[in-house]
DNA sequence: TATTGTTATACTCTATAACTATA
DNA sequence: TATAGTTATAGAGTATAACAATA
């Protein structure tokens, strides 16, 4: 036997065949269809401004995994889609608050409602406390994986 | 109470968290980090003629979600390095079959071992029945996913 | 005429570099 | 001098269009 048991084998082929461009693509659509203003590009702003609260572009960006000048540009669409809002940083004068508009969060929340009910429907011929917990133990892997690389 | 429950939503939050970018990102860092000659572009290339098996560059195209174009472009870098051949089709003249060679064999084989090696140490800490349950959980979750999208 | 593989082209995403304003 | 936001630029990925060969 080697170090990598066949549990560790299953694991990497499920997450493969979950992580394959087209399924990504399809989650994507499922997520943004009939969100107006937002694409697969923007929504990851949109949401990660939602999860930490008003931001500055900088800390918005670690946040989210991408670069601030593209954080920055992608806002700017957002903006122009009337999703969030621009406010000067009164404390220092270099920074720029970026915050969600009423119709920004109104976005997120039909965008997550969409996927929901998309997971909820393939949890729907679960059994409830099978499907409770694997939710549960997907929040512990997604949890240690996060640990794990922010550890580096 | 509306129709997306608790359970759909806290699925869409962690997912959510699962794909975003830096994470997608540190995933295929580990798969690809140290087997030469493939990288995030190439791999999803790779490792679809793997679970496919010898195939064309159609075929294989719509395996992994990628356009025609693009996944011959690939397989040309991968048969570069050494690790997949063309082979004319001897039934169809305009068709050519791709196919691993045993270099891209051992490739695939030892990306797969290094993720199974880090979700391995992710699980390692869980209970043996646990870690299972959620793996088999994992599976049935993807494959009604795929079943999901496939149906349109 | 349709399809396969391939190349040419254009578009998008994203990072690095450069610029301006403020600390 | 360093940092925030932003814009300019360049590199990479990927699709559409175009082409040659074969069915």
């Amino acid at each position: 036997m080697t170090r990598v048991s066949s549990l560790g084998m299953r694991a990497q082929a499920v997450i493969g065949r979950f992580l394959v461009r087209s399924n990504r693509t399809y989650l994507y659509e499922r997520l943004v269809d009939g969100v107006n203003g937002v694409d697969a590009t923007t929504y990851p702003v949109l949401s990660g401004l939602a999860r930490v609260g008003p931001a500055s572009a900088t800390r918005l960006a670690a946040a989210i995994g991408l670069d601030r000048t593209a954080t920055t540009r992608y806002a700017s669409r957002l903006e122009a889609a009337g999703l969030l809002r621009r406010v000067p940083d009164a404390r220092d004068g270099r920074a720029t608050t970026l915050e969600l508009t009423a119709r920004g969060e109104a976005a997120v929340a039909a965008a997550r409602r969409a996927l929901a009910a998309l997971f909820e429907d393939v949890l729907a011929d679960w059994g409830e406390p099978e499907a409770e917990r694997f939710v549960a133990g997907l929040e512990r892997f997604v949890t240690a994986l996060e640990q794990r690389h922010h550890a580096g």
